[in-house]
DNA sequence: GGCATGTGTCAATCTTTTCTTACACATGAA
DNA sequence: TTCATGTGTAAGAAAAGATTGACACATGCC
């Protein structure tokens, strides 16, 4: 079980955003029944695979979902994705903490500091 | 000390994504050292008045810090803020249950169902 | 009165996210 | 070959969020 407590600012900051989306919500509720391949959810959740896409990307990028390209047995390959098991407490303490490591405007965006 | 722990999908939706932002994150950091006023707080943390209004504005809505106008000895009025003491511990399985309290599209955005 | 400081808010703008449509490529089955 | 299903991504439109600058109004003080 992945625990979510000494995050940088950076990450943090990258996994309270991932889940304030009320799609992404219900796709981290969809996932935790089951794992599933993307185009089966985006069929069950009423939502474009682009879109699904998308909102999974970030997801995994917080890390809090994994996807997992596989074969199925008739030879397609499948992407599969499921709930990262993870564990988040949050209070103002650890905002504050994590506050410290927050790059300056998350400078480069991507990249860490030039 | 208050505990966000089942919150209904749209409360749980207003709190992650109010958490989702940088200046946020550094405004609880900050109040989380002491109460403080707005004007004196926005030159701390360097950031313009009508901005921060704004992110404290969200961040009350979602619970997460508390604001109240005194009056100074000198009679003039300050409003001040202080974090509201929480504890959020989210796991899939919360997200799970949250998502299924999740208004249709928040529907009216801010009212309930029509 | 004029200046410094506090409050609040609106309008316009810039930026970031979100979402759709359309495309490309692959495989199995009819 | 054609159809159904799977993958991925790029371009552009639409919507939401962030930010600035300019107001208005208040009080204490010189």
């Amino acid at each position: 079980m992945r625990d979510l407590s000494d995050l940088t600012g950076d990450e943090l900051l990258k996994v309270m955003s991932a889940l304030g989306n009320p799609h992404r919500l219900r796709i981290i509720a969809a996932l935790a029944e089951g794992r599933n391949y993307v185009s089966r959810l985006a069929r069950e959740i009423g939502m474009s695979r682009p879109l699904l896409h998308m909102h999974l990307q970030r997801l995994e990028g917080a890390g809090l979902v994994t996807g997992s390209l596989e074969l199925s047995e008739s030879g397609k390959a499948m992407k599969y994705f499921e709930v990262a098991p993870f564990t988040l407490r949050i209070t103002p303490e650890v905002v504050a903490e994590a506050a410290r490591t927050l790059s300056d405007a998350e400078e480069t965006k991507s990249g860490g500091v030039k």
